[in-house]
DNA sequence: AGATATCCCC
């Protein structure tokens, strides 16, 4: 006997046309129109609902266990943005023998995720099945290292990069490029960037902002120049790359001139590119121009009122700083993070506002959830310092979670130096040549500090010290306890 | 079936 279920489904077969807005089937003498191909339809697919009906059809018709209608359905799980990553991962498990393209899809997708050391997992499995990686595996392969960071197993994909002969593939290069900038490793990245032979613009910016967010302003500057003179045009992307380098730098009249040039060629300044903007001009102390720049941003995120509220911080104007900070909150309803409140920390520094940095470093972590980092530490250490209040940035650096590091004990050094605590001031010395055996700079601060209380004899062992390598005869210091603070 | 950018304590 026939399969009632079956037969059933077979005759009326769910309304496809209602679906997906076809043409209503020409009546009666006519042959019946045949259904759509499934694996069409899963492409035309705009919900997970949809997608699941197609699905059930596919496994009834038996048309799963044909990898292109299977692949069909995976792609739209696994990169619609209705899709569901898990349905996908679910159905891909089920296919006896993936290909290569299902591979490449759901390294895609894992590579964005929380996750991405998944994707990684499945290149491995993908190789052991004998499947050739492509050059639309590796550039989510590479992404995948990438957000993987500090995890880097970047080097690896290299070698394999290498093995398929893919070394010359623009977004194959872009990703090693970009996974090597990210764990800071620029001698590499610009060696795969010398080794391109025509370099199109996505090279250039993978490498120029590389240096930018490496700190390296005068290589991204340098290149930046290099780029022009062989005739590119550069996009947004760049320019804001090159901005920040600007910003860093103190190169005003570069940026200018990249402004100039935004609106001359009539370059959408948007979000990103107008933060960086801002964030150039307030660095190098146009902060009204910054102002008003920022003050015609259509829209804005963290980092454009950070960049904004750090700006007029570091010119003393806290006030206008504090104002900023409300008005983010109350009437842009944008969330504040750890940078902005280096920003509003950092105006009280500046500002000398004790207690309200006091107020503000406590509402960090009470009212917003945000658990203070060295950076914020050190504000208020340079804050407490200021203030006198030595004994009081001392406990706080006791209460640390994290490791004091160089540029916290430098404000409290020179937290020392200004209020004459010379006991302080030793105990700080040691932990920072602890630190940093070379830094010299901190035997001239404490040698000042000597001089100023005319203690001459001491002013001399240290000077002797100094040519002995080390600090070991400072008082209190044993070459054991050194790892103590 | 491909990617890229902005903000952070002396």
């Amino acid at each position: 006997m026939f399969q009632p279920k079956l037969r059933l489904f077979k005759r009326q077969p769910f309304n496809f046309r209602t679906l997906f807005h076809t043409q209503k089937s020409t009546p009666s003498l006519l042959p019946p129109p045949k259904p759509p191909h499934l694996s069409l339809l899963a492409d035309k697919c705009t919900s997970m609902n949809q997608l699941k009906q197609i699905h059930a059809q596919m496994i009834v018709s038996d048309r799963i266990h044909d990898n292109y209608a299977a692949s069909r359905v995976v792609s739209f799980c696994a990169l619609s943005d209705s899709g569901n990553l898990n349905y996908a991962l679910k159905v891909f498990d089920t296919i006896h023998e993936p290909n290569s393209f299902m591979f490449n899809t759901m390294i895609r997708a894992q590579a964005s995720t929380s996750n991405p050391f998944e994707a990684i997992t499945l290149y491995i499995k993908m190789k052991k099945l004998g499947l050739i990686p492509g050059k639309h595996t590796f550039p989510f392969v590479l992404k995948a290292c990438v957000n993987c960071y500090p995890l880097n197993p970047g080097k690896q994909i290299h070698a394999d990069v290498m093995k398929f002969g893919l070394e010359l593939d623009l977004y194959v290069v872009n990703g090693l490029i970009r996974c090597y900038c990210v764990c800071g490793d620029m001698h590499a990245a610009r060696k795969s960037f010398e080794e391109v032979p025509e370099r199109k613009l996505l090279i250039w910016n993978a490498v120029i902002s590389g240096y930018a967010q490496n700190f390296c302003s005068n290589e991204a500057l340098a290149l930046f120049d290099q780029m022009l003179g062989e005739g590119l045009e550069p996009s947004g992307a760049t320019l804001s790359s090159v901005l920040s380098a600007c910003a860093r730098s103190g190169s005003l009249e570069m940026g200018k001139q990249i402004h100039v040039y935004i609106k001359e060629k009539g370059i959408e300044v948007g979000l990103i590119l107008g933060t960086a903007l801002v964030d150039m001009y307030a660095k190098n102390g146009e902060i009204s121009v910054a102002r008003s720049l920022f003050d015609k941003m259509l829209e804005r995120n963290t980092a454009s009122w950070n960049a904004m509220i750090c700006g007029l911080a570091v010119h003393g104007h806290a006030e206008e700083a504090f104002q900023l900070f409300q008005e983010m909150m109350d009437k842009a309803k944008i969330a504040p993070n750890n940078v902005t409140f280096v920003g509003v920390l950092s105006a009280c520094c500046h500002a000398g506002l004790l207690e309200a940095g006091r107020g503000i470093f406590l509402s960090m972590e009470r009212v917003y959830g945000i658990e203070p980092k060295i950076e914020h530490y050190g504000c208020m250490v340079d804050l407490l310092g200021r203030g006198g209040k030595l004994a009081e940035a001392e406990e706080l650096i006791n209460g640390m979670v994290c490791e004091a590091d160089v540029v916290l004990l430098g404000a409290l050094l020179r937290a020392c130096k200004d209020h004459g605590n010379i006991k302080l001031a030793e105990k700080v010395v040691r932990k920072m040549l602890h630190l940093e055996p070379q830094n010299h700079g901190v035997y001239i601060v404490l040698s000042n500090m000597y001089a100023d209380a005319g203690s001459w004899a001491d002013v001399l062992r240290l000077r002797e010290e100094m040519k002995d390598g080390g600090l070991k005869k400072i008082p209190g210091w044993s070459s054991t306890d050194g790892n103590k603070y």
